[in-house]
DNA sequence: CTACTTGCAAATTGTTTGCATGGAC
DNA sequence: GTCCATGCAAACAATTTGCAAGTAG
C-alpha cells in the first residue's frame, strides 16, 4: 500500500518510528470523508485496537499535522475543538450551518489570491491560512422565512 | 459620551443593565489598538476596578460579542486563546508572522466576494467569516534566508 | 539493545457555572 | 423592591505531560 510506504519514509526522515497506531489513526482520517475531532479519531480506532489511548491519539495527530499529513480545521465560531481531515481532500474551505450544523465545503480560487497579493504587497511568506464561514445554509434560510409569515 | 449612551440603549434593547464593568471592559477595548485576551482585559481593567473578577470579564465580553460591539479573533495556528477588538476597527483580516510574532492587518474585498458568490450559487446567508493568515513577515524571510547561506 | 512510543493517571489551561451578596433601575 | 450582575470558588472540557513499561529498528 502506497500511503503506508510514504507515511513510513516520512517518519524516517523525521527520526520517528512507524507504529501500528500511526497508521490506524492517518488510515481512519484518509479514508472518511468526514471531519473528525481528536474524540471521534479515538472512538473510531478504540474499535480496531481496544487499549489505544487517547493521549496517544493527540500525540499523533500531532506529529501528522507537524508532516503536513492531516490539516486542523475549526467549524463556525466556536474553536474550542479542532477538528481533523486528511490533506488528500485538496485545496477547500468550510461554511458550517448554523440552523442544521451541516458542513459545506467551499471552493474558491480568491483566499490563495489574497495571500499572493498580500505577499507581492509586502513580502510576506505564507505557510497557512484558516478560514471558516458560518451562517444558514439556503433550506434553513427559507426554514426561518416561514416562521416569520 | 457617545459610546457610552449607545452601549446604555442596546443593553436595555437587551434587558441588560449597564454597570462599571461593562464600561470599563468596552473602553478598554475600543481605546486600544491591540488584540487583548480574555487575561490581558483583565489585567488592564484590574488597575482601575481592583475588586473586578475574571469571571465578569469573561461574562461581559460573551455579552458585547452578542451585541456585536466587539469581535472574536484568532491568530494563527493555535486557536486556544481567544483574542478581542472592537468592532470600530472596521473590516479586515489578520497575519501573524510566526518569527516575531507581529500581527500585521489585511485588508482585502475578496473575502466578502467569496461570501457574495457563494451566497449567490446556494442561497446560504452569512452570519461570520473567520479568517487568519500565518507565516513570516518580510524581515523574517530576510533573516532565514541569512542564515542558510 | 537503544531510543522512541505507548498507556496510564495526574496536571494544565482557558473558560464556565452555582450560589449568596450586591447594585441598577 | 425586583431582578439582573458580580465576586468567589469550585467545576469543566479539551489537551498535555511525567513516567515506567513496551516495542520498532
Amino acid at each position: 500500500m502506497e500511503g503506508k510506504n510514504s507515511l513510513e519514509s516520512q517518519l524516517r526522515a523525521a527520526g520517528r518510528r512507524m507504529t501500528p497506531q500511526r497508521i490506524l489513526i492517518l488510515s481512519i482520517l484518509d479514508e472518511t470523508g468526514d471531519h473528525l475531532d481528536a474524540e471521534e479519531v479515538y472512538r473510531r480506532a478504540k474499535k480496531l485496537n481496544s487499549n489505544l489511548n487517547i493521549a496517544t491519539v493527540y500525540r499523533t495527530l500531532g506529529i501528522l499535522k507537524e508532516m503536513d499529513l492531516i490539516e486542523q480545521r475549526y467549524f463556525a465560531r466556536d474553536h474550542s475543538i479542532e477538528y481533523y481531515e486528511s490533506v488528500n481532500k485538496g485545496e477547500h474551505y468550510h461554511f458550517t450551518c448554523l440552523g442544521c450544523r451541516k458542513i459545506i465545503e467551499v471552493e474558491t480560487p480568491k483566499i490563495l489570491q489574497v495571500q499572493q497579493e498580500f505577499s507581492a504587497l509586502t513580502g510576506a511568506k505564507f505557510t497557512h491560512a484558516c478560514v471558516c464561514f458560518e451562517g444558514y445554509c439556503a433550506s434553513c434560510v427559507d426554514e426561518e422565512e416561514n416562521l416569520t409569515l
